[in-house]
DNA sequence: ACCTGAACACCGTTCAAGT
DNA sequence: ACCTGAACACCGTTCAAGT
């Protein structure tokens, strides 16, 4: 159900990308909305390192230099990505929860999200919330949630950016291989670490990531809840 | 054809980069040491972005080809930076102070030290320690003091790796433009958020980051050595 | 063993010409 | 207004030839 490009009265049996000539095309074909789609779509299959300008042109059938009307950079491009992919993460807990399990289900789902886009960490760091209305959405829908449940408005917004620092830093840690603590071939320069590690891989199921995440996203919203003068109502939900 | 005009005082400190025929020299003109420094010496006159590995080649006085005699890529030039620089976190608090104030130092020093090198962090996400000895030390030395404080041995790992993923993510915030959180024209769509940010700007005294980085280290060190059975022996450090 | 110099297969981006 | 196609100034990396 995709129409053609109706032009000229040629043979239009294919679909999409068309061989198009020069000039303006009758209707609009790239828009910040397809582009962030095509870019999505070429991240899903091949990752970010297949992410090139020229990628990108081509799943939208047009040439590199075409993209260039639409988008400043490349870095643009990642900045549209950064908040599309922002608006999956989950703030409905602050609708239904207590607001310590609404803060710690956001949190799980801001990792989760970020730990498949990774390359988009050190873009947010630099981004401005004025421009990229779905990451305010949801900086306003937590920062909502925390107010109704009493944090006075000095701490919130600290609180937030202590939890987010943990989140992308754990992000990355959800992704990296496992074996990065074998000490290997200088286990014996380093055997209090060495022991610690075998301590921990005994006893994990799986993924250590895991376990250090939740403690320390339990010792955060704990500790600044305690810092704002409020007290957790219930406990570390268990997975 | 220039002749030797960096004979007299020149800024430039280290041995020649004068015009050298091919062939092997007579005396090793490249080495992990070497190119490690020309490349921290790189970053700091031009920052992350002039770090080419043509620009590497040059301020050795080689030709951009011969530095793979020597290393597999440039991640590997990355990953030898990421373990020098690692060096200067300070871990010296271990052997003086009780084991949390140490603990709060060595974080400190930590988010300082990547602060300035936030384009290492994905890096480290993926380097394994058996090939990174000082990494692999920085990790002995903070888990001998904790050892040392009593900490139990399941405990650690994921006390350090909450604790890194809060300092990496603390890294870039610390580097982050200071008005990322003006919701400008957007304002009215997050009076919630815009309020809080409000609150904060008329608060502290210059960097947010900062309130934000010591009451996460505080949530942090305090809760995870709860769960850990400890109880933090002084409150936090004030700078 | 380890250098040089040429070459390769890319990058992101610019710009004149075309409609 | 917005496309194409050619071109530009880079990248990191490979490799034959030279000593």
């Amino acid at each position: 159900m995709k129409t053609g490009a109706m032009e000229g009265g040629g043979h239009m049996t294919q679909d999409e990308p068309q061989r198009r000539s020069a000039g303006r095309p009758v209707k609009e074909v790239l828009s910040q909305a397809r582009i962030t789609a095509a870019a999505l779509a070429i991240i899903k299959t091949g990752g970010y390192g297949t992410l090139t300008m020229s990628a990108l042109a081509k799943r939208l059938g047009v040439a590199p230099s075409a993209l260039y009307n639409h988008v400043d950079s490349k870095q643009e491009v990642l900045r549209w990505l950064q908040d599309h992919v922002m608006s999956s993460v989950d703030t409905s807990g602050f609708a239904e929860l207590p607001w310590d399990q609404a803060l710690r289900g956001w949190a799980r789902s801001y990792r989760d999200v970020f730990a498949r886009h990774t390359p988009l960490i050190p873009v947010i760091a630099v981004l401005q919330v004025s421009g990229a209305p779905r990451t305010l959405a949801m900086y306003e829908a937590v920062t909502e949630g925390l107010v109704r449940a009493g944090w006075p408005a000095a701490q919130i917004v600290p609180a937030i950016v202590a939890l987010e620092s943990f989140i992308y830093g754990s992000a990355y840690d959800a992704v990296a291989p496992q074996e990065i603590f074998d000490t290997g071939a200088l286990a014996e320069d380093s055997p209090h670490f060495t022991a610690a590690v075998q301590e921990q891989a005994g006893r994990a199921d799986g993924r250590a990531a895991e376990s250090a995440f939740e403690a320390g996203l339990d010792a955060l919203v704990t500790g600044l809840a305690g810092r704002a003068g409020l007290r957790v109502e219930s406990g570390p939900t268990q997975l």
